[in-house]
DNA sequence: TCGATCCTGTAG
DNA sequence: CTACAGGATCGA
């Protein structure tokens, strides 16, 4: 499911259907999914709560209760987060879950119970975050920064848009559209990119994920049969051998940092 | 800075 | 059966 854009449906999903509503209980089903505290510390402390505030930051949801304590839940690979009508009729893969006054449920689901959830102070909450860089679309983001970041590391394009400290919200799909369209080779390191090219991936980034947003809130917002990856079209994740929208070379995959890349070697150079 | 690792499901 | 999956952390 997710990088930024996809969060970014949950959290306005969640606004519209879970804020200001009380939880009358949570429940944690799979232990592993919550640290550091014993699972039962935390369900004490969030049970009669209200949900204040849906916050997102980068990748990360902050679920503002208004005891001030913020429950910060990361969906890595499989995770999801969503409202249901009936909590009782919650799917066998919710790890997590809140019953929400009225008898609703807030549901935590991740099929490979790689995601975490862990209960913070509010003073604690900016500390467990310090490596959640600059929000693509805040006014921070310029080209100058990115520029300035890019100046100080070696690292291949690929792994340096990966890490969320520069800028934060992509993930593997993202990272290989955005380099697509900005034509930079996944290995090239980035400070041996020219200027004028990178103002043109800091562009390429807010692009991508522009675009992405509305894909994944349109496409959260139709149930029916959704299929992943129709929404937003991709022109290379995922799409080794097939030909390259813009000059019709075969897409190659290769591997960084012990994941697939995608990408066109004619295009992007 | 890199590989191993956390987990389960699904595709080949 | 093996490979691989839209992520991040930890220890070497």
């Amino acid at each position: 499911m997710p990088e930024l854009p996809e969060v970014e449906a949950v959290c306005r999903k969640l606004r519209a259907e879970a804020a200001g509503s009380r939880i009358v209980q949570m429940r944690i089903e799979r232990p592993g999914i919550v640290k550091p505290f014993q699972p039962a510390v935390i369900e004490r402390a969030v049970a009669g709560r209200t949900l204040q505030a849906v916050e997102r930051r980068g990748k990360n949801i902050l679920l503002w209760l208004d005891s001030g304590e913020a429950l910060h839940v990361h969906l890595r690979m499989t995770g999801n987060l969503y409202v249901i009508p009936d909590v009782r009729f919650r799917p066998t893969a919710a790890r997590v879950w809140w019953e929400l006054e009225g008898g609703r449920g807030l549901i935590f689901e991740d099929s490979r119970a790689l995601g975490r959830i862990r209960l913070l102070q509010a003073n604690e909450v900016d500390v467990v975050l310090k490596d959640v860089g600059m929000e693509p679309f805040s006014a921070d983001f310029t080209p100058a920064y990115w520029i300035e970041q890019a100046a100080r590391s070696r690292k291949p394009a690929k792994l340096f848009l990966m890490d969320q400290r520069y800028v934060a919200g992509l993930g593997n799909i993202y990272v290989a559209e955005a380099l697509f369209r900005a034509r930079v080779h996944p290995r090239r390191p980035v400070n041996a990119l020219r200027r004028a090219r990178l103002a043109a991936l800091h562009e390429a980034i807010r692009e991508v994920l522009l675009e992405a947003v509305d894909s994944a809130v349109a496409a959260y917002n139709q149930p029916g049969r959704f299929v992943e990856g129709e929404a937003f079209s991709c022109a290379v994740y995922g799409r080794e051998g097939k030909p390259c929208v813009r000059c019709n070379c075969k897409i190659k995959r290769i591997v960084q940092g012990g994941r697939s890349t995608f990408f066109c070697s004619r295009c992007q150079r």
